[in-house]
DNA sequence: TAATTGATTAGCGTATCTGCTAAGTAATTG
DNA sequence: CAATTACTTAGCAGATACGCTAATCAATTA
């Protein structure tokens, strides 16, 4: 038991030499939920069934829709959403099991000190 | 049921009319645990008992002290720690209930969508 | 194939973040 | 009370983040 060096993703024994990739991507997790906009993105796509196209997001929120498309970016590079082509529409989705991470990290402070 | 307009934290009926200052305290706590070091010190205090003083802290990372010393600001202003003095030594002390808000939050995806 | 629609990329300005060193403050020790 | 110890504050430099508008690209429609 150790949280890793860096970040502390919630692994088991067996995960102990994980490359840094891990690491990194949970920094990106992080990193991608502290924009109040990209929480809200991420949200949106839960209450409204999952997927939803660029269009749909950006007409959501009040800023321009290539700082969406942004966050959406950044979203996709903590793979926290997927997207797929349909005709000239650009359709997300949301990877809900990605945030489970968070909640591996929040974890670690329910284990016993020792 | 929604997760208000901004970052979404997960509360019941009565909460609905909450003013900012809640969402401004996600926001915060979302913002403090962005940065691995902070996380970092975070598992460090839990798993040390939840208090060490400032040179403690600073000591276990390789950054310089007055580093350190505003990454806990950081986390003060989030209300993830708190200080307490004594002597000349500055005692912090993790407030793991403070953490709640973030395991609410992504509590709520597995909210029926309805 | 030209025009339209849906969306991204490029590029820029400003603001915030993160790291550092140097200087300052406050309690304790000699 | 001077020196030391423990820590924070100030201030600066470089890197990132975020917002915008303009330009571009790719699929459809006329």
């Amino acid at each position: 038991m150790a949280p890793a060096g860096g970040a502390g993703a919630g692994f088991k024994p067996k995960d102990v030499s994980r490359p840094p990739r891990d690491l990194e991507h949970l920094d990106r997790v992080f990193a991608a939920v502290a924009h109040a906009q990209r929480r809200q993105i991420l949200l949106f796509l839960h209450f409204r069934g999952g997927e939803l196209s660029s269009g749909e997001i950006a007409e959501r929120f009040e800023c321009s829709w290539p700082t969406t498309t942004r966050h959406l970016r950044v979203l996709l590079d903590a793979e926290l959403v997927t997207v797929e082509l349909r005709g000239r529409e650009r359709v997300y989705q949301l990877e809900p099991d990605r945030l489970e991470v968070i909640r591996e990290w929040v974890e670690w402070f329910d284990s016993p000190v020792d």
